[in-house]
DNA sequence: CAGCATTGTTGATGTAGATTAATTTGTTGT
DNA sequence: ACAACAAATTAATCTACATCAACAATGCTG
């Protein structure tokens, strides 16, 4: 069972990259800087994970027209906010951002992470309003696909509506995942699960599955949780000693990741 | 109102002393008795509510034209398996259903309840597999709606594709205050939250607001709010003493709404 | 690079809700 | 109508995690 689950996601793995340690793909220029507004679909290197999959160029053309690269936003920036009119869904082109909803008094909760290649905004959708506040957790760049046209759009390519209905079922379907770890795993077990998910997600884009930087605080994977600050620190600190993984900071290593399986599914072994 | 309501289906009726609380049926309805096969979407009376919504006669005839209206199903039958292959989403007429999945070690956590008119399956989409297994509480009956031909239709029907798109992002949107739900609320908010969630989900098809049967077990409402039996049963008894509603066994009449708003909206005041 | 705010760690204590267990009530099949 | 079983309640005890508190790193900003 797959975790990332949109189909046909498969062979993005290019050769296995020197695993410096980096963020959403910062450092690297090349021809190609990740947080360069001047990227088409056709040559962006998510193009196989994004929106384009399963699209043949021409269509990739299509898209690429509707599609508004923006300016990159600054750690901290706000994509939309809580009760925003909806208009577009946004790729992360790099860097990572949060949702969150704030509860009357003040409270934030997080409800979700995104990384390069995943699709911000689809809570919107319904009820023509963002239902959530996003914003981004280090410099990061992203597409903004208009929604309207995106639909437009799909109704002339059907791979294109295929695939956004895919899109959309894999988020439920996660969605759902979440409820059930929330409502009865224990600690350890959401703490290593939120792990191997993170560490799947970064190699769906070509990053290394044991080594990377959490771009978020403790207190966003605590609100993401449903524990607290401390709960977590004090899990990570556990996980270390029992040598699961090596934590330095926001600098995680797996180093046994079939250990944090075994965690995983060892749930409710009452 | 007095809403005896369904012809010809006493199943729906729980017990024998208040013939009055029914399930899944709204209270007009004297021709069209609701687990009949034959009802057409355009003579459907949940047809603002569920998938012919924003179609015009000649849409709503299209679609009649893929959706396939089976047998009703008895209490606990079920209407998919987890990993079964993925074909249709289902649009329940009536009755009602809980979806869950099973952990390694049989316990189960129930993921969804689904009310007459609301859409079963869409977790599937992505992976191609059922994401959970969904069984019916009572004697029930759906649409199937096979997901190839729903695809074919929206792609003809642009407000089809639309209103679909919106259903999904519903379900998104939905799924995520559940997570908030899970990840910040205490017991007590999460029961009130939940009964008002019923509440209005019932109002939606005609039914009381204030007065309806639970058509899940507590246990099913633990797992679903990540609770224990134990704990639903104190709180309801709990919120029962303290006036905001009347419990008897699975008929529930809430008493004040505004005071379970408040609860729910005090949340995390601290 | 000094100074302050943010983030992270660690320990001591409290508590909401789990667990265990016993009893009552409701449901089902014959 | 009566066993046999499933669901719901209630009470006593236990525990995982929250809360409270103190402190140590880290990272900005001028």
């Amino acid at each position: 069972m797959n975790a990332t689950g949109i189909p046909g996601d498969g062979a993005l793995v290019r050769g296995n990259r020197d695993p410096k340690l980096t963020i959403g793909t910062d450092a690297d220029s090349g021809k190609i800087c990740p947080h360069n507004a001047n990227v088409s679909c056709a040559s962006c290197r998510l193009n196989e994970l994004c929106l384009p999959i399963a699209l043949n160029k021409s269509e990739i053309h299509q898209l690429d027209e509707i599609v508004e690269r923006n300016r990159p936003l600054k750690k901290g920036e706000h994509l939309y906010r809580q009760n925003d009119a909806f208009k577009s869904v946004y790729a992360v082109r790099s860097g990572s951002f949060k949702s969150y909803v704030l509860s009357d008094s003040g409270q934030g909760r997080v409800t979700g992470f995104f990384l390069p290649g995943e699709i911000i905004g689809m809570d919107g959708i319904a009820s023509k309003r963002y239902s959530n506040s996003t914003q981004s957790l280090e410099h990061s760049s992203i597409c903004e696909i208009p929604f309207s046209q995106l639909e437009k759009l799909s109704h002339e390519l059907p791979n294109l509506q295929h695939h956004f209905f895919a899109i959309m079922g894999n988020e439920i379907a996660k969605d759902q995942q979440i409820h059930t770890l929330l409502s009865s795993y224990s600690a350890e077990e959401r703490t290593a699960s939120f792990l191997l998910g993170l560490s799947s997600r970064y190699a769906r884009v070509s990053l290394s599955p044991t080594r990377f930087l959490l771009p978020m605080t403790r207190s966003d994977i605590g609100e993401y949780l449903g524990l607290t600050v401390e709960t977590v620190s004090r899990i990570l600190t556990s996980l270390q000693k029992k040598g699961f993984i090596q934590v330095n900071n926001r600098e995680i290593e797996l180093k046994d990741i079939d250990g944090l399986r075994h965690i995983v599914a060892s749930c409710s072994s009452s």
